[in-house]
DNA sequence: GAGATATTCAAGTGATCGCTTGAATGATAT
DNA sequence: ATATCATTCAAGCGATCACTTGAATATCTC
């Protein structure tokens, strides 16, 4: 017996935690957690250098975190399984109660105003049945393109200013992006609400309300964005 | 502005993975998660100096995973919340689910005999109800004393062997110990089922079992354990 | 006050990490 | 096969980490 089992399960544990204590890897995940993709995509969308995308991702594999399968030329990951989103939503959550920086941040997103709670994923799908509410994806177009909640309607932040007058004051708005890490819906909220908008956001990204086995619309909404 | 938001909020949430990713400090967690305990205790029960194990949770205190305040000569450290607790159990749920290795360990730990599923914390709460369940405390005395669930007999592992034959065949055993981190709960089960008792595991230990606000016993058990 | 106890701070060392650069591998198309 | 593209490997660099040691600080006791 070389170690003891108990320290060889805690070093497995803290290798699982080491993947997730760099900054670069975080922003992997939160990129494949919205859907399959290679490695130069995932280098281009987190502004890392192809080697070194390749060397995170090779690490988050080893942590379980991940998994990659083979298509032609191109190797593509994944999140291995809902576990992993789960752990990624907490570890924002922990952040957004004990660390006061966080909260700071989150709070400057919110420019000054007041941000409203964030609408439950639960809620979202009942106001969708009602037909009583405006769902708006403030994620770059070739993420909405693979996949996106129903109905919704894409516009990038940078637009969005310049695009809020097609909302009615009477409309309710509910904005989502990536998820946890991401930061496009609090600003999104923030632009509309300066707006006299109603808006608020939604509680988790697209790969959130897809684990919660809503349903998910591939291509461009039916309403075009631009 | 010096950096991004994005790549503030980043920073954080790796602070507190980072301070999840070294094996010293998840076997503080595991016994700050017992009970509050000064930092001669922690490190006593960790096997780190006393330095050390300072440093170490003055690094769990920065990541916002642990709080502490004074107490006379001593500084007592306990877990800064609820959300602490279940990152610690995903974190263990993620490794047994994805990381081979994990699992291999684990099964190692049942010395080949096949362990069957763990009881869950709700279907022990109702099997106590009707007192068909005998509850074993595998955790060291002190920890018993801190802590335990109401009715539970403290047996150490050490001596489980040797007091086995208190339990009779007929027994329905349920045995638990600190949490997902420890594999006294495991090892108990093994012991008993080669004794050809019926052994099971609790699904959590204490901690969880007093986060999902069940009761807890203070000191002694009415049937004493040695 | 002085002394004792519990904790934290500060400096030093070897190991590991994150990133870069340039070459090597694997798969496809011609 | 040869050429091409996507990914991985390997070596090197500065920065950070875990642990040790010894001193400094804070609190209580006398």
């Amino acid at each position: 017996m070389s170690i003891s089992p108990k320290a060889a399960l805690l070093k497995e544990y803290a290798l699982i935690a080491r993947a997730l204590s760099a900054p670069a890897r975080l922003m992997l995940l939160e990129q494949v957690a919205q859907g399959e993709r290679g490695v130069e995509g995932l280098a281009e969308k987190t502004g890392l250098t192809i080697a070194n995308a390749s060397q995170h991702l090779q690490q988050l594999r080893r942590a379980g975190l991940v998994t990659s399968r083979r298509d032609g030329k191109s190797v593509l990951y994944r999140l291995s399984d809902a576990v992993t989103l789960s752990l990624m939503e907490l570890l924002g959550k922990v952040a957004e109660r004990n660390l006061d920086q966080v909260g700071r941040i989150l709070r400057g997103l919110s420019g000054g105003t007041d941000a409203p709670e964030a609408v439950s994923r639960a809620e979202l799908a009942a106001r969708m049945a009602q037909g009583s509410v405006t769902i708006l994806d403030v994620r770059p177009a070739d993420e909405f393109a693979i996949g996106h909640i129903p109905g919704a309607q894409n516009i990038e932040l940078a637009d969005l200013e310049r695009l809020a007058s097609r909302f009615g004051p009477e409309a309710e708005i509910v904005a989502y992006c990536r998820g946890p890490y991401c930061i496009f819906a609090h600003q999104a909220v923030a632009t509309l609400r300066k707006c006299g908008l109603d808006a608020r956001r939604l509680d988790g990204g697209l790969p959130e309300w897809r684990e919660d086995g809503r349903p998910v619309q591939v291509h461009a909404s039916p309403r075009k964005s631009a």
